[in-house]
DNA sequence: TTGAAAGCGCTAACAT
DNA sequence: ATGTTAGCGCTTTCAA
């Protein structure tokens, strides 16, 4: 049988409560009895039981709070599925959350949104945020008060976090560019790279991974030209159109950001003229469409349902574990999804 | 706040005992007052919590048994990662599992091993089986008895089962033959297809779907050789390189089941003075290792973890939730993999 | 600083 | 057939 509070409250001749305060740091209690207390937990292997911590819980719910960059983003309504899917599912385990939607990635709104959860009572974070110094700052403060602070979708270097939910996304490069390998048999690749948002860590290293791929595989390219769409439809259709006239021989076109692929589906109709292999990011309603129109050779995906999942989960793990456990971090798979995907 | 069994209890005028008893069918409980419980229960929209019933059930915790082909076949060692992932994180919301393991897809053997799970007392039942009116037989038996009974895998027409965890074989078969389309710009096809073994009806579908894909996608193809691996590797060897032997013009493979895979990878080894565009199905050590040499272009994967991992939680959700309720089919994604994924 | 006890939602044993 | 109650593991008051 496993071993419960009780079990150790006998074996250190302490009752229950002491136990459980010396557990969860509640510091009404002496280093001394903590100490014994923490040390025979631990050589008794005593975890703590989900079921009866949930139950006791059950008044005071404790409440996550996120942060997503999702207003006007149709890339994170399968995070927001997810996230609600395991809301849903963890809610009788005494789990509770908060959304943040914000629009764009303005620092000083992001900031704002924090304290905002914060403020509601939040016990833990994630947040999808930026690459900034005021940002990391604010992380590293709320981590050192006890919170746990996730980071979804976008790693930020040098933050202090309890884990990281996301892409690899220098492995999604080097998939795109395995696959058009597989898919050029000896053809030239002219190359046309449509960056996304310079904030955005990710994009950047998405065609790292992908010229890199590319070399290591000896294909014969050229990168012809390489645009920024700003994760915005029409300016990524008026760069695009752009390239195409000035450097028609464009054949290939890899784009490393899933926004504004309306603006990339576009330009390629437009251009029509001209047969291109065209590889994009992350699975929309758009991407999909244009998939399925043959318009999009295949997509590199990045599981944003397991990622809003996943986010809940192990957040509910931190809150629910004891203080300081090790969480992994949750590496999504880089997902080729081709027309019979979408049918 | 949510709904709980006391507050139904006033609400009907009688004890909890009684609207537990009701809720849970214990058939001590008069037609009519259990009636009218349930009614209130449903229009007040009471979820029972996982929590307080896992806290309850803690010492007579209910089993789950499993039956998985799984000797000698690498295969199912994700799945099984997946069902132990799974049981430890149901464990202490007092659920149990209990596997047992059986070499092939034997009617008798597989029939016996149900009877030994049954005989552990076990409440709910997973199945990894194999077409056929005994089996299928057994498993109404079980169901029509109240035992809970999910197909993993491999589904069996006609048995009454509470869900499905497995792949959607035929769209895996059109996948592989997008992915081809997109791979042989042009070059006609000259097709060998190794198909695995007459009992498992998914590696039919999936010879379908990539057939019936390469026909909607105008392919020119011709499908000069079929041959039986048995999901053996040496029979799968001797079989494939017959075949080459004998049309040494084939230029392209696609091999619908995993085992056996070894036996491919020699026989394509062995002829390499003809470059062979080559398809697997299934993610295994030895077709990893496969990629990464470039003798398999590519696999067509089908999560096998995350249907271990199903498998579990859909039965616990079958034991936690009342009496028919409805639990849906869990068909997992069917993954492309290339090179850079196993590096 | 620590102990005792109530209570979270539910089931099952016991009583009626 | 139904009511009553103990107890599952844990946290959190309230006392001491």
């Amino acid at each position: 049988m496993t071993v419960t509070l009780k079990d150790l409250a006998k074996a250190c001749g302490v009752s229950v409560g002491t136990v459980s305060r010396a557990l969860n740091d509640k510091s009404e209690v002496s280093a001394e009895t903590s100490g014994k207390i923490k040390q025979l937990a631990q050589s008794l292997g005593y975890v703590p039981n989900r079921a009866g911590r949930a139950l006791s819980a059950q008044k005071n719910l404790s409440c996550i709070g996120i942060l997503l960059p999702s207003v006007n983003s149709p890339f994170f309504d399968d995070i927001k599925k997810g996230i609600e899917e395991a809301h849903h599912e963890f809610k009788d385990l005494g789990l509770d959350v908060a959304l943040v939607e914000e629009e764009g990635w303005d620092v000083e709104q992001h900031l704002a949104a924090i304290d905002r959860l914060l403020k509601r009572g939040c016990k833990a974070f994630a947040l999808c945020t930026v690459v900034d110094d005021r940002l990391r700052n604010r992380i590293n403060e709320l981590s050192d008060e006890g919170y746990p602070v996730l980071l979804l979708n976008n790693s930020i270097p040098g933050a202090r976090h309890v884990c990281f939910v996301g892409p690899d996304y220098r492995k999604s490069g080097q998939i795109a560019a395995g696959m058009l390998d597989k898919c050029s048999q000896g053809r030239k690749l002219k190359l046309l790279i449509v960056m996304g948002l310079k904030v955005h860590n990710g994009h950047k290293l998405r065609v790292e991974g992908f010229l890199e791929e590319l070399k290591a595989r000896h294909c014969d390219f050229e990168v012809v030209s390489t645009v920024e769409g700003h994760d915005n439809d029409i300016i990524t259709q008026q760069a695009t159109m752009q390239a195409f006239a000035e450097h028609p021989e464009i054949n290939t076109v890899y784009m490393a950001t899933g926004s504004g692929v309306s603006g990339l589906g576009a330009a390629i109709i437009a251009n029509r003229d001209r047969q291109r292999f065209v590889i994009a990011c992350d699975e929309i309603y758009t991407t999909r469409e244009l998939v399925r129109g043959d318009i999009i050779d295949f997509v590199v995906c990045q599981e944003p349902r397991v990622q809003g999942y996943q986010t809940i989960k192990k957040l509910h793990e931190c809150l629910v574990k004891p203080r300081g456990s090790h969480i992994s971090d949750y590496i999504v798979d880089s997902l080729i999804k081709i027309r019979p995907h979408f049918e």
